[in-house]
DNA sequence: GACATTTCCGTACCGCGGGTACAGTTGGAG
DNA sequence: CTCCAACTGTACCCGCGGTACGGAAATGTC
């Protein structure tokens, strides 16, 4: 009854592994199942076709970086009440997490997905539009409690910066793949933090009070 | 004679517009050839594999954003003499014609290959990665140029600004793609204005002499 | 324990697309 | 007319996504 459970989490994984190493469209069935000591029909009892395997491999991926984010940004909140502070913090922890990863970011699922949504059907793009503006609506929540106590110095759309930030990390894992030099989606996190950093923090004399601490220049635990 | 020439270049028009509309991977060779109305043989006489076909198309690609590149810096810098206005309204001017591109950008062709890389050879990576080099060396130029006379007003490296705008219209492209609202790039490349303009516009007095005017806040040709 | 049912996986095959082999055609130079 | 080179067409191979179908192992029912 359960073997099958196992079965098909085994072809998740292998199947996860390949997408972000080499891409969807280069991954094929035939070398997962092969991976996963299965065979053809195997596979396609536990998945309709490779467009099924591709919408469940993004709600995985989609779920645990939500997780991810989450745990993130509630760490942060432990360590500074001021919500500014907060914010930077956990953009520094999002740099340190994706330049540690060893060998760079794996690459982002819903941008591998996205440049091959010929071969995906409606529900592969609809899941991959909501995870977009699910973690939009996150960040947008956050700037927005910035923007309360923090009037933004330039009148920018909070939306769009939120959404800028998705940008950055997909732009960012291109860049990195691209050169080979993973670190450089770190330093772009980092440039979103000093773009927001400067948005909000105060010229000097309109800290509220319990607000920023004058050494701001880089208050982030390192 | 130039026959040949000319069949060549019908094949790397229409193959171009299909990548750009549909992916490089959902890009069939036969269907190229149906539309470009020879045989497969004939692709074959032309290009070695589908590898020498994205290469070319690369290749062309880049030239061809480099030109619009130059020529969008060029006419940005006939509007103003001073380096960081011309660099504010070359962005603004990119951002028009971002968003004024019906149905949206048709896809970072860059990008597109990278996430297929495995797809390809090792020449056709490396071209990939030239080509941003070079347009980040671009960029940095005159992020230097404007530095010299603006301070930046937090310690950032400017190579990984000059990124930032690579980083965002790639990430902005893959917005646009996964909401299917086209103006999110162009706003993207705005809120990298604005990032830009608090970066290097002096804090009210900093001022030097002839450089930004006060009203400063829409200064681009719109 | 016999029996059917569901779950799970194997074998054989189809169609399509990338790629090859090779034959044929066109056109210019001698 | 002949020969070479540039160019194109036909027939085929093979890997891969996907299907048809069948068999084994677990599960429920009496």
């Amino acid at each position: 009854m359960r073997k099958g459970e196992a079965t098909r989490e085994r072809i998740l994984e292998v199947a996860e592994a390949s997408v972000l190493a080499k891409g969807f469209g280069a991954t094929s069935i035939e070398e997962v199942i092969t991976e996963a000591g299965i065979t053809k029909s195997g596979f396609f009892y536990h998945f309709r076709d490779k467009n099924e395997l591709a919408h469940e491999l993004l709600r995985r991926y989609i779920a645990e970086d939500h997780r991810i984010l989450d745990e993130l940004f509630g760490r942060a909140a432990n360590l500074s009440d001021e919500p500014l502070q907060a914010f930077l913090i956990a953009l520094k922890m999002l740099a340190d997490l994706m330049g540690d990863l060893p060998g760079g970011h794996p690459g982002c699922m819903i941008a591998s997905i996205c440049y091959q949504e010929r071969l995906f059907d409606r529900r592969v793009v609809t899941l991959n539009r909501e995870a977009i503006e699910s973690v939009n609506a996150r960040v947008l929540a956050h700037l927005e409690t910035i923007a309360a106590v923090h009037p933004p110095r330039e009148p920018v759309d909070l939306a769009v910066v939120a959404e800028m930030l998705s940008c950055i990390i997909d732009g960012g894992i291109i860049m990195a793949k691209v050169t080979g030099d993973p670190a450089r989606l770190a330093y772009q996190i980092l440039a979103y933090r000093a773009f927001v950093k400067m948005l909000f923090a105060a010229p000097a004399r309109d800290i509220p009070p319990g607000g920023v601490p004058s050494r701001q220049s880089s208050p982030a635990a390192g």
